[in-house]
DNA sequence: TTGACTGTACCGTACGTTCGGTATAAGACG
DNA sequence: CGTCTTATACCGAACGTACGGTACAGTCAA
């Protein structure tokens, strides 16, 4: 099997018990690799493997959640689409976000960049669809800011109240909440 | 010394590491304690050191931030004033949530429930100075997570953008942000 | 026969925690 | 007054366990 494969498995656990707490007993009970092949498909240890996912959600982002941004169709839409993706990414809110919990981690400079790079190109992605619709730059870019801000924050609350899904709702009903 | 003397290292060494990645040895270095003395003040451990520092939280926000929500003046001013005082508390974003922190912990468990509540009381406090000016219910509790989503997002993306600042200052004019 | 893959044993280190103390100072008692 | 007790503050050393990671001798399909 290839690495790729394992890639689900990688993210839940770094989901559910953060960067330090998936130890590599963890990973490999649940991967039903031994450390010997977890270190076969990813030689840099855990740090690889936290970096393999991030490859697979960078991927996922630009493939999946930003692609409606780029189609035809009312701006309104268009955020709406990508709210329903990033809706079901998150199973309605009661997954955290990656980059969230890397950011946690004791190693966190291991990915400060990275995730900073791939935060800001969603912020980006939404600004540029803003600014096709007449919007200034700047104006453009604080509604990518904002929208990431909602979506990270709801995120955030979800995972606190544990009361899920009618705050992420309100992302698939993004930009239109109140 | 009081074990209260020792929250604020506590604090900065669990929003700087997450709950995982704050050793005791680290916390031992941080406070000038050795690891058995820590016990001493600290009886159960690590998760006694954490209960602590919401101890000292919780109280911080009856007494510092929801303190304006109570007071006179208009809603705008109310809310302007908590968000000055969550500015501070939080370093402009460039301090995590230690809530937010706590829920990426392996043993998240242990904190889960009293994090949840911490948080409705905030979501709590905002809606009622909303209720008060009017609003129904349900609009004033949807306000009042719409304030903490946006808090929460706020931060995180001042963790993973590292551009701190800015982000923060728009809580600080909130709710007028855009 | 090669090369991808794996089970097992093992490494040094660090973890959270506990034990068995010592130093100091304040009361209590005769 | 002296000393005896008690409580608080603090610590060095060690506990058993688990950590992330490595070495190596295989296995097995192509």
């Amino acid at each position: 099997m290839a690495r790729e494969a394992y890639i689900p498995q990688l993210l839940q656990l770094f989901r559910q018990y953060g960067y330090d707490g998936a130890t590599l007993s963890k990973i490999s009970e649940a991967t039903g690799l031994g450390k010997a092949s977890l270190y076969h498909y990813f030689p840099g240890g855990k740090e690889d493997m936290a970096h393999a996912v991030l490859n697979t959600l960078e991927h996922w982002f630009d493939a999946q959640a930003l692609v409606p941004l780029r189609q035809t169709g009312s701006l309104r839409e268009r955020l709406r689409a990508m709210g329903q993706k990033l809706y079901e990414a998150y199973e309605g809110g009661s997954q955290p976000c990656l980059y969230a919990i890397l950011m946690t981690a004791s190693t966190r400079d291991a990915f400060s960049d990275r995730v900073a790079q791939l935060m800001m190109s969603l912020v980006a992605a939404i600004a540029k669809a803003f600014e096709e619709e007449g919007y200034t730059p700047e104006a453009s870019r604080r509604k990518g800011e904002d929208a990431a801000m909602m979506i990270q924050g709801a995120l955030v609350l979800s995972q606190v109240l544990r009361t899920v899904a009618y705050l992420l709702e309100r992302l698939r009903n993004y930009p239109k909440s109140s």
